[in-house]
RNA sequence: AGGCACGUAGCUCAGGGGGAGAGCGCUACCCUGACACGGUAGAAGUCCGCGGUUCAAAUCCGCGCGUGCCUACCA
């Protein structure tokens, strides 16, 4: 054949995802196959992204994050649904406000000598700048997102959103404003939620204390891991029922350092078994404490200061940072001979999940969602199943937080965020909650009004996200059709962060859960399974993988370790396997178009289908549903398993091969026909499947692909109608093909085993007492001599053995090799022993089973049937091989 | 302290009551008219250990060992 008059599009030798993968992004969007219909009469597909945050670079989590929403959207497209991936970014109060403050102090500056405004100003400016580097390297990860609807959380849609929910909680009591205890990071100066703070065992030290008796002799001896903060207590507690502290000579003792007196109170929180039993009593710095400080109207006395360094009230430890002012104290209580004993102890440390400082409990005014009446009804969304969480094993710890959930401090002292739409009038000190700056104070009238001035946790924004970013509190056309989205895609390490907060947030403002279903995927781990890190210095760079392999690559990649409930191992190893594999399909794609010259609308049913094409367009059937099953169930890994193993290993390793010689054939051109229908048909489908996996390489060859016309992405999914039409059972092409293939390669064995050179035409003779089996294979002949390299096949009933021939047994059928003149005997005798000793051991494995007779009274039927078949066929295997044996053994001579 | 995963070939992992699987690596042979980023064949596993349920356990249950993670008001 000359190529020339065939497909003009000739493919080069080997895919080069560089050459190809920036042009078809930009056609894409610039064709707007990405963007989603407000309303149309397509079934309805969203996904909001799990917005990243705008400091933020692209790394594997969001690699893996989003290629599974993209893969998923790509295929709900094909499957003909209208789809809306919501793309947005996130401000990151914290983590964007750290970074700007980094640049600033480059410069010498801080926020403080900027001001609030200007310093705000400063932020966009950053953002306009690099907030955008996120988004671009989320397209080059290939994000079909609709990008005209990109959405971010300051943007004033969603401030508005935030204010309106933040007016409406407070009106309904959910949220309130008081001196608490809470997490604080000195480092940010700013309070922390409970989930903001990162534990961490670390070694420290048991101290324990005297505190003398105001009066009398002796005194209590306390325990502690934080002796700088004693000098801000204010009572010594134990337990009730202790008979230790039953008879005291006094009822107060004089705190060390301070020397002041403080009371011993009785508290059951106190736990008898540890330490000492007695309690030192912080109500200003120990959530405890200042609990039981509540109950017992203890006062508070604040030591440590914001930015964590001692304040007045400590006395004459006054502005040493907390840390020297723990070395001083416990030196000042040595020197007073107070300190009883100093021991290691490990504890959980908290630390702050922005900047890694310690965090300091602390009393301070914050802001608060009274959040138990939130809870309950996300609990009962999940528990219902009107909300699927995805491994269902992560529902658990989804209860389990929820039922323990703690009300969440909401207020940070940062500047960077909305801020609380909440005013105080200077006259009356009367608070107003509202969507705007009130002119004056509905109270007195006076017009002096100022804002507070906290912002909100980011998360705060972030729970509204799948309703805000769709225009809420608008009743848009977007909301009607696309809320609630269908599927949430994210890492469980914000399960509590965000999923939790979004249902409840969903449920209270939209009378509706967010998600149908919440799939949650497991972390991008290095290929020890260690959590890559900077520090560890084992990341690995999403962007390098792509220049060094391709986006194609990298997405099979993810895709295909991406097990439920399983963290996914990466290393650059396994991209470069997955090439290979965009390589084959290339390849394949490649000697495809050298024998295509055009397209074809569907099969002619009236085309004389070989063997090979019925077979490979009913493997193409399963494999298209076992992908589009795996799909639906998030069983990412499952369905890139599938596809590539129809596109290595049957379409490219036995249908091409086989198809060849009709193929090049051109004194039949019926026949070479019907193969090209086939070959465009499975290749073309084939690369529908694929798509959403591998969207670059699939539509670089649809473009080049006669008869296809457009984006790929307009295809459809080529899901046949109703259930298999075979059922689990092959179909008659398959059992054929399974056949052949078995011949072939018994045959190939043989070649191997006996050393037989791959250019060796070879004469080979098959048995079978079927006539059936025996018409099959005189049918398929030229696709076994073509694949097996022969000289000649004959096709007999059992009979006259050639005895010089190798053997080997293929259901009830057997192979002769003819190997006179091509190998020595004593190696063959020696290769029958091996596979000798083989079935014998499976047989008497079998045999065992038939002999037993509970087996054959209580196993099924079928199974019982299943075994003794197989008890027939393997020993008429074993007669003729040893047959066969017997006969090398005597003839070793001839050879 | 509680909880949740996981332990299968040299490595990374699928599978999951009735014949031990894949990819990579390894060995041998092969540049056969798409592909050496390839082809053909092969070697390789006490399915962590011990008990139990069952006719039958890698698979279900219990205990143990190991690994990872999460939660917690552990002075």
């Amino acid at each position: 054949m000359e190529p020339d008059v065939m497909s003009t599009k000739m493919l080069d030798k080997g895919y080069d995802p560089k050459a190809v993968e920036q042009r078809w992004y930009e056609f894409w969007e610039r064709e707007g196959h990405f963007a989603a219909a407000d309303a149309d009469g397509r079934p309805p597909f969203s996904i909001v992204i799990p917005p990243p945050n705008v400091t933020g670079v692209l790394h594997m989590g969001h690699a893996l994050n989003n290629t599974m929403q993209d893969i998923l959207c790509r295929y709900r497209r094909l499957k003909g649904d209208n789809v809306l991936w919501m793309p947005g970014t996130d401000h990151a109060g914290i983590a964007t406000q750290n970074v700007v403050e980094r640049q600033l102090a480059a410069n010498g500056q801080d926020r403080h000598q900027l001001g609030r405004e200007k310093f705000i100003e400063a932020v966009w400016q950053w953002r306009e700048q690099s907030g955008s580097a996120i988004i671009n390297q989320l397209k080059r990860l290939g994000a079909s997102c609709d990008w005209q609807r990109e959405r971010f959380t300051m943007d004033e849609g969603l401030s508005r959103a935030v204010r309106t929910v933040f007016v409406r909680l407070y009106e309904e009591g959910l949220i309130y404003r008081g001196m608490y205890i809470t997490n604080w990071c000195p480092r940010c100066r700013t309070a922390l939620s409970d989930l903001e703070v990162e534990h961490e065992e670390l070694d420290g030290h048991l101290y324990q204390i005297r505190y003398p008796f105001a009066r009398g002799k002796g005194g209590v001896v306390v325990a502690t891991t934080r002796p700088e903060t004693m000098l801000g207590d204010t009572a010594v507690a134990v337990h009730p029922d202790d008979e230790r502290y039953a008879d005291l000579p006094a009822e107060s003792v004089i705190l060390p350092l301070m020397e002041i007196e403080i009371p011993i109170i009785r508290d059951a929180y106190v736990d008898r078994a540890f330490g000492t039993g007695a309690l030192k009593v912080t109500p200003a710095h120990d959530p405890n404490d200042f609990e039981i400080g509540q109950r017992h109207k203890l006062p508070s006395n604040k030591v440590i200061e914001d930015d964590g360094t001692m304040g007045a009230a400590a006395g004459q430890f006054q502005g040493l940072d907390r840390f020297a002012c723990r070395k001083a104290v416990v030196e000042a209580l040595q020197e007073k001979g107070l300190l009883l004993s100093m021991q290691p102890h490990k504890h959980g440390v908290g630390h702050c999940y922005r900047c890694k400082n310690v965090v300091e409990p602390n009393l301070s005014r914050q802001w608060f969602v009274k959040v138990k009446p939130l809870a309950e009804p996300a609990i009962r969304a999940v528990e219902s199943g009107a909300t699927r969480i995805i491994p269902d094993t992560w529902a658990k710890t989804y209860y389990d937080w929820m039922y323990n959930i703690k009300d969440w401090c909401i207020s940070r002292q940062i500047w960077w965020g909305h801020q609380i739409p909440a005013w105080t009038c200077g006259a009356c000190e009367n608070l107003v909650v509202a969507m705007a700056a009130p002119a004056q104070c509905p109270a007195c009238g006076a017009a002096e009004l100022t804002q507070e001035t906290d912002v909100l946790d980011t998360w705060f924004s972030s729970a509204l996200w799948p309703f805000s970013t769709m225009g809420w509190p608008d009743q848009t056309p977007l909301l009607k059709t696309f809320y609630p989205t269908s599927v949430l895609v994210t890492g469980f390490d914000i399960l509590f962060f965000w999923v939790a907060r979004m249902m409840m947030m969903g449920i209270h403002f939209m009378g509706e859960v967010p998600f149908r279903d919440v799939y949650v995927h497991a972390l991008v781990r290095d290929e020890e399974g260690k959590k890559m890190s900077k520090s560890k210095g084992n990341v690995i760079d999403p962007l390098d993988v792509i220049d060094t392999y391709g986006t194609d690559a990298f997405r099979y990649t993810l895709a295909a370790f991406a097990a439920q409930g399983r963290d996914v191992r990466l290393s650059e190893k396994r991209v470069e396997g997955y090439r290979h594999f965009i390589n084959k399909l290339w390849n394949a794609a490649r000697f495809a178009l050298m024998h295509l010259d055009r397209g074809y609308d569907r099969i002619d049913p009236a085309a004389l289908l070989s063997l090979p094409d019925r077979w490979i367009l009913a493997r193409l059937d399963r494999m298209t549903r076992q992908v589009a099953e795996a799909l639906d169930d998030y069983k990412f890994n499952e369905a890139a398993g599938a596809a590539y193993q129809f596109v290595w290993h049957e379409f490219c390793d036995w249908y091409l091969e086989a198809a060849k010689p009709a193929l090049y054939d051109e004194g039949a051109p019926a026949a070479r026909e019907a193969a090209r229908q086939v070959l465009w048909t499975v290749l073309r489908d084939t690369l529908v499947v694929l798509h959403p996996f591998a969207p670059f390489v699939t539509e670089e060859i649809w473009d080049k692909l006669p008869g296809t016309s457009g984006s790929i992405m307009q295809a459809t999914f080529p899901l046949a109608e109703g259930p298999p039409p075979d059922g689990e059972a092959l179909n008659p092409a398959e059992t054929e093909m399974a056949l052949i293939v078995a011949l072939v390669t018994a045959i190939r064995n043989i070649r191997g085993e006996m050393n037989i050179s791959p250019a060796a035409k070879l004469h080979v003779t098959v048995q079978s007492p079927e006539p059936a089996t025996r018409a099959a294979i005189d049918r398929d002949r030229a696709i076994i001599v073509n694949l097996a390299r022969l000289e000649a096949l004959a096709v007999t009933e059992p009979g006259e053995r050639s005895p010089t021939s190798a053997t080997a047994i293929v259901a009830d059928t057997e192979l002769l090799v003819e190997l006179k003149g091509v190998i020595d005997f004593a190696q063959e005798a020696q290769r029958l022993e091996k596979e000798l000793g083989k079935l014998n051991k499976e047989l008497s494995a079998i045999n065992k089973k038939l002999n037993n007779d509970s087996f054959l009274d209580k196993a099924p039927e079928a199974v019982v049937a299943e075994v003794r078949e197989k008890q027939v066929l393997l020993s008429e295997k074993q007669d003729k091989l040893s047959a066969t044996h017997a006969r090398v053994v005597g003839f070793r001579g001839e050879g």
